[in-house]
DNA sequence: GTCTATACCTGGATAGAC
DNA sequence: GTCTATCCAGGTATAGAC
């Protein structure tokens, strides 16, 4: 993407998402407007225009982004080879992933009811497509006799729910570290699930 | 139905109430406005300040009576002896509770960045005082030996959690029964604790 | 108790100067 | 690329007639 000389779109475009980001997950789509997040970028409110069309579409991109991230990071995670060594590897992999993105995550889930329809499609889709994942392996699990679990598709909201729940709750330097947080989750889950 | 003149006050008062339960539930309490409101209730603007003395008092109310019958509706049930009846209990009770309301449960738990930091104080207390009753449940299950979880209020959280997701999924008249459902649900927390 | 009318403010978005 | 100025739609809340 080539661009005149001095200009700052390359600094600015990322500083308005993440400015964006932030606002969003702390007041609110709907609370939040373009002069506060032009002021936390340091802008005034006309120049974001020069990187989002509009306000709909500035969210749509974080969702989406979130989401189409979310997805590639596990893709290139799996490796584990038995039912019982995937759902590890996923639950671990869920945790560690939604505990450093917690504005994103809250995001993605918070305001599926402010996007146009057109974009609600596109971004229930790549929601579905990573469940579909977690559900993959509850049925290799089933049809292998690792797991006992009478609904797969209950199973897969149960546990993604349990374990996106960290967010709620899990405080950097807190009580429990992240292997331990992963660890405890990781043994629920196991249970859970019989295995 | 056409609307008498004459005083509706004692019908009008939950009908409003009603209308922005419905309303900030589907759109998110900042994205409605107290016009909105008062078509749905059929009534002008300006008439809602009969019943509300202002937008956050109406979400605070709707928030404050929710928490409060759910604690409540929670204490009138305890009657089991064990921790794992207790358990059991809590987690049928919480089902059958947030399925039936789950308009109420989005916006106690969306809805809590858009009160006034007074206000947010009152909600975390009572939201607080329901979590207690769980996690108290699994510190008599750990003393008893019942249990075998390694911390109980990771579980507590994550418990907690996985039930409520219920309403992100659940339709009525779906494939799945309510009683099916709560005894899914109740089959994995049960194994999930090591009972 | 409810209406109409309105005060007053803030919202998203655009135009044009620099 | 950013700013200032502005348009206009829509927000909360109130006043006063009926």
């Amino acid at each position: 993407m080539a661009r005149k000389t001095g200009s700052h779109s390359d600094i600015t475009g990322p500083r308005v998402r993440r400015a964006a980001l932030q606002l969003f997950a702390r007041h609110g789509y709907a609370a939040v407007s373009m002069r506060q997040i032009a002021a936390e970028v340091g802008v005034q409110a006309g120049a974001l225009y020069l990187y989002t069309p509009d306000k709909q579409t500035l969210l749509f991109d974080l969702m989406r982004d979130h989401l189409q991230d979310l997805l590639d990071a596990y893709g290139g995670e799996t490796s584990a080879q038995t039912p019982v060594g995937q759902l590890e590897a996923f639950c671990k992999f869920h945790l560690r992933y939604h505990i450093d993105r917690p504005d994103e995550v809250f995001i993605a889930y918070m305001e599926l009811r402010n996007l146009t329809p057109e974009n609600f499609a596109v971004i229930e889709k790549l929601r579905h497509a990573y469940e579909d994942q977690l559900e993959q392996i509850l049925e290799r699990g089933h049809k292998s006799g690792d797991f006992r679990v009478p609904d797969n598709k209950l199973a897969t909201m149960a546990i993604i729910a349990m374990l996106t729940g960290v967010d709620t709750w899990y405080q950097e330097g807190g009580r429990l570290t992240r292997e331990r947080v992963e660890r405890i989750y990781w043994n629920m889950v196991r249970r859970a699930v019989g295995a």
